[in-house]
DNA sequence: CACAGATTGGCAACCGGTTGACAGGCTCGT
DNA sequence: ACGAGCCTGTCAACCGGTTGCCAATCTGTG
């Protein structure tokens, strides 16, 4: 009889903690294996066994402690999503699509913050390794090495990034960034700045890389401005150096780069879309109610950020990764281009 | 020699799963438990064993499992954050303030969304209790008993909700709400409307009905709208009434709404400000961009966040709710507000 | 009716830490 | 020189589950 501390004697007293599997072992008079076994193994048992615990369980409103079930198993039924900031508002969609293709498959959300800092990244992946099945990075600072090394820990999804050998994805930017151009180009614009986001940016590379092929095919030029950062502050100080270059069209690295050259623009006196043509990247929340509404490249975040916990989940559960969803950027005509002056 | 299953004999091999204090113990001639005092008891051992152990510890990169800890000790350094809805902009700056602080003490962030239900939000309390050391509810939708009952479970912090008995904050609203009536009644408004939020809404009662009395104090006259979705589209939809009522001016639960009651206006030919003048509430990402730029009470969000996390935290560890900070709501005005016609 | 094989449930070890109790060795005072 | 008391490190139990292995019981068959 090794009463283990819950037992209050006698008198049903409150109960000190939670209901585990010893109480309701005791109560319906089998031992702790057994109602494991009744709860997650079900056939194991006989069918009347399986029902009666299955009932004192629930009537005594039994949760199991999923931290006592991580540590035998390795499994924690927890998904690690790292981002480098928070309050970005391109990441919102993104987070709920994780968060609800988790929250359906049983599994909880861990979030960090990585402050746009590859060593603060490292830091807190290697923290959080320990408590989630797997962790999704999401445009990460990280380089290959690091993220091969922590994939080797624990599975690990990618997503704004290519990385051989690691699964992720990466929304097609293609066929966004070329129907931008064949716009800008019916328009009669033929000199495009490209306001590059930061120079760690995997994502902001290929956007220019990408712009820049576009652009030869037509026959544009494109004058690469930047890097700078992906905010509102980092748009904003753009300004001069775009007018400077004498594009008379600019594509943002993001919405929040855009939204600030916008501003930049109001306060400086520069009339858009009439003086210069601005496009953004990524439709966040806000985009369609700029002045003027901001025509940007729409990238589908709610479907990067199920694709993303739906193939990690997949990856924990059944060492494979699931089948792939083609994931594609879109271009949103709003109101921020027009054919150039003159 | 109980050699556990990591020792891999006389060659090093490559380890099988991370390094545990047993490892550490059996590289530095100790046992497990002197390893633990080591780590987390300092002072308990000499200072020559204390030293060894770390610089082992270290050289072998142990990082302690926080589940394995949490069994024994109940506590998970954990803390849980649950919305109603992880896309409403307004919680960006919240969310970042509990992560900040949290990770700062070493903490880890579970963030969880109840999708404005009160069951599935009672169902996601449940279902992290036991992963957390104390819960974060943001304008939740349960009622006091659940709330209660919750808390005497772990530790909760309620935000945007007062509870009796329960630690929170709501950040005061008549400041806000003072001076922005004092702005529409210097501009000639009479007759106001408050375009409120969801009917289960504590925070919506609550800005509806100091508006109320501040109204009275003004001999101005409020003329309440909806109740409607806190959503670009609950705004949207509000546009008729609002104009039915004949009020002048209209104070909106949150930015969102009237967001996208601006948009309405837009869309219906509505001038804003001219015919309507239209106030928000939060001053949430975007409202400085909107077409006019909105006038809204400010609510400080990314302090609120600071404020549940270290509160809640304070609760945790020491048993006792850390110091309250004043918080308040502020007035912003920008370009959504005119004086009436006529 | 005996026995093989399948069912059913329990024992005990294990996951990776923490912590109360305790033993051996030291230091120190007298 | 001897005992009190301190310092240091170990032992073992525990947190709440899971699971390999085994024993007892049940079933069916010849």
């Amino acid at each position: 009889m090794t009463e283990r501390q819950n037992g209050t004697g006698t008198s049903a007293g409150r109960a000190r903690g939670p209901v585990t599997i010893y109480d309701v072992a005791r109560l319906s008079g089998v031992s702790p294996s057994t109602v494991s076994r009744a709860l997650n193994n079900p056939g194991r048992l006989s069918a009347d066994t399986e029902k009666r615990i299955r009932e004192v369980a629930d009537a005594v409103g039994y949760r199991l402690n999923p931290m006592a079930r991580a540590l035998p198993t390795g499994r924690t039924h927890t998904v690690g999503l790292i981002l480098s900031d928070i309050t970005n508002p391109v990441y919102f969609d993104l987070v709920r699509g994780v968060e609800r293709v988790a929250a359906g498959r049983g599994y909880i959300l861990i979030l960090a913050e990585s402050q746009e800092s590859a060593d603060l990244e490292n830091e807190t992946a290697q923290r959080l390794l320990a408590s989630v099945d797997g962790l999704v990075l999401v445009a990460t600072r990280l380089d290959n090495a690091d993220i091969r090394a922590l994939a080797e820990r624990k599975p690990l999804f990618v997503v704004n990034r290519k990385v051989r050998g690691i699964p992720g994805v990466v929304p097609d930017v293609v066929p966004g960034i070329r129907a931008a151009l064949d716009h800008l180009a019916e328009q009669g614009h033929r000199s495009i700045a490209y306001l590059a986001g930061p120079s760690g940016s995997w994502m902001s590379r290929l956007r220019g890389r990408t712009l820049a092929a576009a652009a030869g095919e037509r026959g544009m030029t494109i004058v690469e401005i930047g890097p700078g950062e992906p905010t509102l502050q980092g748009g904003q100080a753009a300004l001069q150096s775009i007018r400077d270059s004498g594009a008379t069209a600019v594509l943002a690295y993001n919405d929040l780069m855009a939204t600030g050259l916008l501003k930049a623009c109001r306060d400086g006196g520069v009339r858009v879309p009439e003086e210069l043509s601005v496009i953004g990247f990524d439709d966040i929340f806000g985009s369609d109610f700029t002045s003027p509404p901001l025509t940007t490249i729409r990238t589908p975040l709610g479907l990067v950020g199920d694709e993303a916990a739906r193939r990690l989940i997949a990856a924990v559960e059944k060492g494979e990764e699931g089948r792939r969803t083609p994931l594609a950027t879109e271009f949103v005509l709003r109101g921020s281009t027009a054919p150039p002056r003159g």
